[in-house]
DNA sequence: GTAAGTCGGACTGTTTAGGTCGTATATCCT
DNA sequence: AGGATATACGACCTAAACAGTCCGACTTAC
C-alpha cells in the first residue's frame, strides 16, 4: 500500500549519512556503499539524481564526493523522495492525469475522499527535515 | 510514493457503488463493471476477494451478486485495502521481513523516523469508514 | 600522467501489476 | 429436466516498472 523503492531507501539512508558526518567534509560513494552493502553503481545513480535536484553538491576528481546543499534543517524528507522517485506521486491515477484519464466519464467517486488521505500523506513527509532522522 | 494499486482502486469505487445501493438489494459485478468502465473479470476477482474477507457477501445464481456484509459504518476503508492488496504494507522492505533482511547488519537507520510516517497513513485509513465516502 | 572520484547513457534480468481465459459450481425460472 | 445467469477460482499472458550492471567520458589532486 505504501511502500519506498529501493531507490528512495538507498538515497534516504546516503543523505542522512552525509548529514551525520562532520561538516564540510565530503563523503564518496564508494563509502557509503561499502558501510551499508548498497550496490555502488546504483547508489551512485541516486546520488548523481540528488545532486541534479540541487539537495546535494558533488566535488569530482580525487577526493571529490557529496555533501549536504543546505542545512539538514531546510531538507524535507519529501524532497528527498521526490527528487528520486520523479513522477508527481498520487494515491490514485484519476488524480494525476488529465481528467478524461478517469475512465468513469462523469464522477470518479472515490476521488475526493482519497486526497484529503493523500494531502495528509504529503503533508507527514513534507513537515518532516532530514536535520529529524539524523 | 503512495498509490493505491488498480485493484484497491477497483474495489473501492465497487463497495462504495454497493454501499451507496438500496440495502437488501444485491449488485452484480457485470452491473459495476459496465457503469465504471472497469474490465469484468478483474473486478470479479477483487469482489471474490472482498467476499472471502467477510466484507461482501455473495449470492451466487440467477439473480445474484454481492452485497455489505455489515453496516458501512463498520467498514474501516483500510480493511478494504488490506483485503485486495494482501500482503502487510510497510514503506520500507527492512521493516516486512526477517531481521536480517537487511542488508545493515546492526542498524537501519532510517527505519523508526519512517515507521512513525506508516503509523500515520495507517491510522488515517483505519479511522475512515466507508460510510464516511459513500 | 595516473589514480580516484563523479557523470550519464545503454543495457539486462527479474518482479509485479494488470488483464484474460477456461472451466466449475450454484441458483432461478420455465 | 434443462437452460440462463450468476459467482468461484486457478492458470496464463503481457507490458511496464524496478533493481542492478557495464562502460566510456570527464574532472581534479598529487
Amino acid at each position: 500500500m505504501v511502500r519506498l523503492s529501493k531507490k528512495a531507501e538507498y538515497g534516504l539512508i546516503a543523505i542522512r549519512h552525509i548529514a551525520a558526518s562532520r561538516i564540510g567534509e565530503v563523503v564518496t560513494a564508494k563509502e557509503i556503499s561499502s558501510i551499508y552493502r548498497i550496490p555502488f553503481e546504483l547508489l551512485a545513480k541516486v546520488l548523481q539524481t540528488l545532486a541534479r535536484a540541487g539537495l546535494l553538491v558533488s566535488h569530482q576528481g580525487t577526493h571529490g564526493g557529496y555533501s549536504l546543499a543546505k542545512p539538514a534543517e531546510e531538507i524535507p524528507v519529501a524532497s528527498i523522495i521526490h527528487a528520486i522517485e520523479g513522477t508527481t506521486p498520487t494515491i490514485a491515477q484519476c488524480m494525476t492525469e488529465g481528467a478524461d484519464s478517469c475512465t468513469v466519464f462523469t464522477v470518479c467517486t472515490i476521488k475526493s475522499p482519497l486526497s484529503k488521505v493523500q494531502a495528509n500523506i504529503e503533508r507527514a513527509f513534507s513537515t518532516m527535515s532530514l536535520s529529524e532522522i539524523v
